[in-house]
DNA sequence: GTGAAAGCGCTAACAG
DNA sequence: CTGTTAGCGCTTTCAC
């Protein structure tokens, strides 16, 4: 059991050398003779020794550690961002901190804490409710970066957003294009992903002089918010072909309230969606959406954060990354006008 | 930036005591006067002193965290266990450290390695893939807790698991109530977890005297993998009413499958899978399934890592949880004969 | 090459 | 109540 581990003096002993050419040898130095080596590294191995990483990284002042702060666990979205994430940070050598703040800043402020107090030596935003004093609180300590939030700015943060105000708009020239006129949405409720998508939405509603056509309700990025929110704009106008969801989860949600309402997707009804969740091609259920290249912005956050952390007076970025349309199968054509 | 934090020594001096008096007023003892107290806290605060974390556990060798394997985030099964699992954690003033494998072995090896390094407290593991050697390895270092496989046992690990065979069972013993016979299974691929499934679907198709009928194909537990599984299985037998599918997640593949054969879903087939993940109730498709109870899985797990933390002489758990019938969209009575 | 000594920031006896 | 003294396990000068 936890009869305390092996340590590095315990090694020493064994090998018949002092504890410092036991840690230069187990970091692989070239500075330790081939025998010492040999002699260090085999009594590692038969005491079963691994180094202590807490006392490792009070020693050398780093932790080797990346925190990553994720919205939550249950939207895949930012499962497949994260994947970007570790697959350079793992390059890199080091390792990831996870946490999940389940969108309640009170709990996102303690669990970014934990992450400080640990000496994390960099830090991943990816939530899209985030407080921005928080993340700006953060970077005091440490290279801070937001992924999908460009509006949270200042010293020491960077952003690895896209383009929502366009793809809002770019969704919606897209079902124009497909004969829709009636275009709802359904927003992402109160920060600012959801609220560029809403403008780009009205945005483009306006210059094709749809204005008058304009109809929002608020979701929450959930399915169960999004499929009430959808049940609400289905009930205030029952002419509505094509609905814009601020996010895949939601459009989900907005699927189950139309077939609710007897409508039937996509002929009746257009749906479209934003994100590109792995998840969101299911069965009868592949949703049409606006891609965002999720691991791939997890690699921009991650190679951004190591640049900092080797060049900590490096500029910091915003990079911004391509939505692009996937039509699937939750839209069509136009029905006919009524 | 990272002009080095204040340390407690910084504190110290500004409060004009020693620092043994801070570490004890920052953890809250009441051996420290009123006046005191006040000092060092007003103190610290000014400072914006916190205490660092590798420092604490090094000194105090332990590390109030408990580190938890996840197979992957994508599958949002794991994400439900991981909440039942973090919400006990945080009430025991814990935290939680965060790995995943992927699936892959290897992997899974170096992350767990990761978290002994930094002396865990506890493990608690979520992978049905997992090699049972590596789960034994780390059993030998701190208290282990399997969710998922009970097959995996040795000193110093207890288990939370469903009894998948009894589950397996009863999937098909629900369809035959549904007047289904043409049973066929998609399984799980090489692990205990799929197995165990399969064995249920095979000694109820025996009991019923449908050993005849019993056909297989190999999944992995993906959605990928559990459509082409599906489409090989009804190009076998075009005859198949019922599909029993060892996973969600690969169920919504089979019905993808099914789709693609001309099937529809639940008229010409139905369609069950096990587990019961959040996003399986999507649109037109809410899957019926086999329901573990996820979270309290979780839940239980983390009290056990506890129990062996608190009296390292506590027995072993193999807790067993039961799983339940969740009819909805994929399954009707089996179509007449034709 | 190798070892002795001095910390990293914190906790934990043990005296006062 | 409070300060002093030792470490926790590891890295890192700096001599030899």
């Amino acid at each position: 059991m936890s009869t305390s581990r092996p340590t590095i003096n315990d090694v020493a002993a064994r090998a018949g050398v002092s504890k410092s050419l036991v840690s230069l040898a187990i970091r692989g130095s070239d500075r330790v003779s081939e025998e010492s080596r040999e002699a260090i590294l085999r009594a590692a191995d038969e005491l079963g020794y691994r180094p202590n990483a807490a006392a490792r990284s009070l020693a050398d002042r780093r932790s080797r550690t990346i925190g990553v702060l994720l919205h939550d666990l249950h939207n895949p979205v930012f499962a497949q961002v994260l994947d970007g994430v570790q697959e350079i940070v793992r390059a890199h050598g080091y390792r990831t901190m996870l946490v999940t703040g389940h969108g309640d800043s009170q709990r996102e402020r303690e669990e970014l804490t934990a992450l400080l107090d640990f000496q994390v030596e960099g830090l991943i935003l990816i939530s899209h409710g985030l407080d921005p004093a928080l993340a700006q609180q953060a970077a005091r300590e440490c290279p801070v970066v937001i992924v999908m939030r460009h509006d949270i700015t200042g010293r020491g943060i960077s952003t690895v957003c896209a383009d929502d105000v366009r793809a809002g708009s770019e969704a919606v020239e897209e079902l124009l294009a497909l004969g829709h006129e009636r275009i709802a949405h359904v927003s992402g409720g109160d920060n600012r992903v959801g609220a560029d998508r809403e403008l780009g939405y009205r945005e483009a509603m306006i210059r094709a002089g749809l204005d008058h056509h304009i109809l929002v309700e608020a979701g929450d990025f959930t399915e169960s918010g999004g499929r009430a929110a959808a049940a609400r704009l289905l009930e205030r106008d029952p002419d509505i072909t094509g609905l814009v969801v601020a996010n895949d989860l939601s459009a989900l949600g907005a699927v189950v309230a139309a077939e609710e309402a007897d409508r039937s997707v996509p002929s009746d009804l257009s749906i479209v969606g934003f994100d590109g969740m792995s998840l969101a091609a299911l069965g009868s259920l592949t949703l049409t959406t606006m891609v965002q290249p999720l691991e791939q912005m997890g690699r921009a956050a991650a190679e951004q954060v190591f640049r900092r952390i080797t060049s900590p007076r490096s500029p910091l970025s915003q990079d911004q990354v391509i939505s692009t349309w996937l039509p699937r199968g939750t839209t069509a054509p136009a029905p006919p006008r009524g």
